[in-house]
RNA sequence: UGACCUAUGGUGUAAUUGGCAACACAUCUGAUUUUGGUUCAGACAUUCUAGGUUCGAGUCCUAGUAGGUCAACCA
């Protein structure tokens, strides 16, 4: 057996140096963090995928924490949305959901311990002084005025902010770090600040709030956390991840950033998408256009496929902004494999087989997936009138045109051989009807013809079928990096054709009442899925992707 | 007037840690095909720049250049 390296990519480095040199036991311990103050997306999947996948390849394990010390902004309706998403996406957390709330308790004695050991005091300061005190990047900051009262002075005003004898924005809890650092994050960063606001799981019980940085950390070393993945945003706050674990003694998490993943065409800022939520530039948070979980769910993106985009796209700490392309061929594999076969004629015109007898009908065999035999077939109807595509025929064809025009051969896919000899217009010039005649001896699975036509195109039975609304989406943007010149009008890059809503396709009756979600390939056209508008009388289908194009008409 | 991070085909990641620059997507050829799909074969790179160390540098050293991040009582 010829043992292939793999290669690995630089947090699996990390990680198996320190499995090999004994920290922790070799235990690997994940977390996913999310904030429930919105859906998840793409972005989202890759950290949710680095989250699992490296701990279930280590044996290790991965928790889901909520991050929720911000009750302003968040809901339970937000958290009941992303555990389906992580589901969805075939993942299973470690035990029940955890909150960061629920460690609010500890994290109030963890700041008493630092203000015991005279490392965090109360500010007085207004926002907008503490702001004017920390300097800028280039400017060192000052220290605060109140950055010397004693232990015993913090000890009770901090408790005050605890019992809520101060109003909102009056008082902060600071660590006392060192406000020359040329690290923002280091010139004593608050600790608590007070909220009087109603949180989604500790209801009025607190009144102060930890901020991120006396949070996350702290949740991470409660839970044992042994590689503590996130965003390269994060690297400046990894000194003071750090400095609280050690001046708290407790376990020691260790942060570790890598890159996010950009998309092009898509974004992620959770605030815009909200907007074009808001503003009804898509239906909802889960519009099959948006770059969410839900949205791509609806869109039929198949969860083990974002599974593989994730993976190919791999992990690293450089800028990058990824292809659509990669995520469609990623979505259009999985979909080629597993979703049955169908024929929809999205813009109709009629096709009389002018030597095919009036009133007869044949059964005719189809395969469900050519890529899975195993599945067999099923009857599909075909009679003397049909309705092909329209874009399937052209009175005046080019030599690369390979489908139907007058005076050459095509084939029905599953059916016969047909030489086309007339059309009929109508005063703008527009084909109504096309005459043709088929060969008899030509039924696809026993042709004797001898007929060898270049094409073969997708048709369907006119006394059988049904009408249904296509939904065919492209990207929400008009342009790879809407948000790039930071501008708000990122609006204005809006896709306006990214929704084209098709009413005249034509179905097979096969395709009525199908299960929501279930994915299917039109023929020769891409892959659609059930929406869940679709009802007894209509039947509703999403494009996922198309099919990839060798010949472009160009006209 | 700083600190930190990053630089490899069009895109994204590799390169057994100094030994023939690989894989995927995209693009372009060609073969196969009762889906112009799938499948198969082939083509496509001054490793940011300039010096240096070395038999040998994407990898090490020096100096540049470019891009990104940091000044919420958000996460």
């Amino acid at each position: 057996m010829s043992e292939k390296k793999e290669s690995l990519n630089f947090i699996e480095q990390i990680i198996e140096e320190d499995i090999a040199s004994g920290k922790h036991g070799g235990r690997v311990h994940t977390r996913f963090p999310p904030e429930p103050n919105g859906y998840l997306h793409i972005g989202h999947a890759k950290a949710i995928c680095i989250n699992f996948e490296l701990a279930a390849k280590y044996g290790g394990k991965t928790n889901l924490r909520f991050d929720d010390t911000n009750p302003i902004t968040e809901d339970t309706e937000y958290v009941e949305a992303i555990k389906k998403d992580i589901q969805w996406l075939g993942f299973q957390w470690e035990g029940e959901a955890l909150f960061a709330s629920d460690y609010f308790d500890q994290m109030y004695h963890f700041a008493i311990d630092l203000i015991k050991k005279g490392l965090a005091y109360v500010d007085d300061s207004t926002p907008e002084m503490i702001a004017e005190m920390k300097g800028t990047p280039t400017v060192q900051g000052k220290n605060s005025p109140f950055r010397d009262r004693t232990i015993e002075e913090n000890l009770t005003l901090f408790e005050g902010m605890k019992n809520g004898e101060f109003p909102d924005g009056s008082r902060v809890l600071r660590a006392k770090v060192d406000m020359t650092s040329p690290n923002m994050l280091m010139r004593d960063p608050v600790m608590y600040r007070i909220k009087h606001a109603h949180h989604h799981r500790t209801g009025n019980q607190w009144v102060i709030y930890p901020m991120y940085d006396f949070a996350h950390g702290q949740s991470d070393s409660i839970e044992h956390i042994t590689h503590s993945l996130c965003s390269l945003e994060f690297r400046h706050h990894r000194p003071l991840y750090d400095w609280f674990i050690q001046q708290l003694e407790i376990f020691p998490s260790r942060q570790i950033e890598f890159a996010r993943m950009n998309v092009a065409y898509m974004i992620t800022s959770k605030r815009r998408l909200l907007k074009l939520v808001q503003e009804n530039y898509v239906t909802g948070w889960d519009d099959p256009r948006m770059p969410t979980i839900s949205g791509m769910r609806r869109r039929g993106y198949p969860a083990e496929a974002l599974r593989v985009f994730c993976d190919k796209v791999g992990v690293a700490k450089r800028d990058n902004l990824i292809e659509v392309e990669l995520l469609e061929s990623c979505v259009r594999d999985v979909l080629n494999r597993d979703s049955e076969r169908a024929m929809v004629v999205l813009n109709p015109v009629k096709l009389v087989i002018t030597n095919y007898p009036d009133g007869k009908c044949e059964k005719l065999s189809v395969e469900i997936n050519p890529e899975k035999p195993e599945l067999g077939h099923r009857e599909v109807d075909f009679s003397r009138e049909i309705f092909i595509e329209r874009e399937d025929f052209m009175e005046d064809a080019p030599r690369k045109f390979f489908r139907l025009s007058p005076g050459r051969d095509v084939r029905l896919k599953h059916a016969y051989i047909i030489h086309c000899n007339s059309l009929e217009k109508d005063e703008e010039g527009n084909v109504t009807e096309i005459h043709c005649s088929y060969y008899p001896d030509s039924r696809s699975g026993n042709d004797t013809s001898g007929v060898k036509p270049k094409g073969t195109l997708h048709w369907v039975n006119a006394g059988s079928a049904k009408k249904c609304i296509v939904r065919n989406y492209d990207r929400l943007f008009t342009i790879p990096e809407p948000t790039v010149d930071d501008g708000q009008d990122f609006l204005k890059f809006y896709n306006e054709e990214s929704l084209v809503v098709n009413d005249k396709a034509l179905i097979e009756p096969y395709l009525l009442r199908q299960d929501v979600g279930k994915s299917f390939q039109f023929l020769r056209q891409g892959y659609y899925c059930v929406d869940a508008d679709s009802n007894d009388e209509t039947m509703i289908f999403n494009l996922s992707v198309s099919l990839k194009e060798g010949w472009k008409p160009g006209y």
